[in-house]
DNA sequence: CTACATGCAAAGAATTTGCAAATCA
DNA sequence: TGATTTGCAAATTCTTTGCATGTAG
C-alpha cells in the first residue's frame, strides 16, 4: 500500500537481466501499436519465433514491462488485460477497437477535473479513474480481423 | 447482436417465475445501496437466511436481474462483476469505494460529448464508454469494513 | 402436467505459484 | 558460481454449463 521509493520492489530501480525471451516479447510488442492480450502475444511468439517461450513467461515479462512503465495496460470489456508499448509518458485514455485492438488516444480533461472535484467533495482518497471507450473501427467494420492483431 | 423487440430472449418481455430464491436475492440486494459481488451476496444469503441457495443460482438470478434492468452492474478493478439495485433509470457512472462498495453517482456530460465526437471523427461504430472511478471512502479510511458490505 | 428454476459437479478461461532445471553475468 | 529467469504442471478465482431433480402455475 505505501510507496517506498528506492525500495527493493520499486518499479524502476530493480535491475533486470537481458534475456532472449524478454527481447522477443519486446520485439513482438513493437510490431504493432495495438493493445493485445498475453494469450494473443503468446500465440504470435510461438508461431513466428523459433524459440519455445512459455505462457507463464509471457505473463511475467508483460507484467514486468508494465511495472517498469515500458508497456501500458488496458482492461478489455471482458476483463482481460491488454498490453502495448508505451509511446508517450504519462497516463492516457483510449478509444479501442474491440476486434483488433487499434487505439486512438485522448485526454479527457473535463472528466479528470470532474472526478477530482467529486472525490474531494466526498472525501475519497487514493482515487483512480478509468475512462475506456470501446467500439468497432472502420477497417474491422468492413473486414473483421484483416491483419496480425 | 441485433435487437428483436418481443423476441424470445428480449430482456423485459420474458416472463419470470416468482420463486423464494429470487425474492431472497432481491431482498438482500435491497439491504444496501452498495455494489457487491455475487460471491459476497452468496455468503450473506447463506449466513443470514435459513434457505440453502446455491452459488450458481445467485449468479443466474443476478444476471437475470441485470438483463431485466432491475439491477445495475459495475466492473471492479480486478474484473469482478458487482451488482446493486437500480435506483434511477438510465446509464450512470460511479465513484466507488474499493473496500466497501459505497457508490456516489455522477454523469460525465463532458466526457460523453467528447467520446461521441471522437468516435465520429475516427469512424468507430457500436461505441460504448466506461467511466469508472475507484477510491477509498472516508469511513473505510478510518475503519476499514465496519458493516455489512 | 410441464416449462422453468435450482443445485451440484465439472468445465472454462485468465492468471498466478511452486519448484526444479536452465542460463545470464 | 550464483542469483535470475524460465517452463511445466498445478492451483486460484470468477463464472458458466450439463444434467437430473424440484416446483410454480
Amino acid at each position: 500500500m505505501s510507496a517506498e521509493p528506492g525500495g527493493p520492489e520499486s518499479a524502476s530501480t530493480k535491475r533486470r537481466r537481458n534475456t532472449a525471451k524478454q527481447r522477443a516479447v519486446l520485439e513482438v510488442l513493437g510490431t504493432s501499436e495495438r493493445f493485445r492480450s498475453a494469450q494473443q502475444l503468446f500465440v504470435v511468439l510461438r508461431s513466428q519465433r523459433p524459440m519455445r517461450i512459455g505462457l507463464t513467461s509471457v505473463y511475467r515479462i508483460l507484467r514486468t514491462l508494465a511495472d517498469d512503465q515500458i508497456a501500458e495496460t488496458q482492461r478489455a470489456e471482458d476483463g482481460e488485460t491488454l498490453y502495448r508499448l508505451r509511446t508517450e509518458p504519462g497516463h492516457r485514455h483510449y478509444l479501442i477497437c474491440r476486434l483488433c485492438g487499434r487505439a486512438v488516444g485522448f485526454i479527457p480533461t473535463a472528466i479528470e477535473e470532474q472526478t477530482t472535484g467529486l472525490s474531494a467533495q466526498h472525501g475519497f482518497s487514493d482515487v483512480t479513474h478509468y475512462v475506456d471507450v470501446y467500439g468497432i473501427c472502420p477497417q474491422c467494420l468492413r473486414a473483421p480481423v484483416t491483419d496480425d492483431r
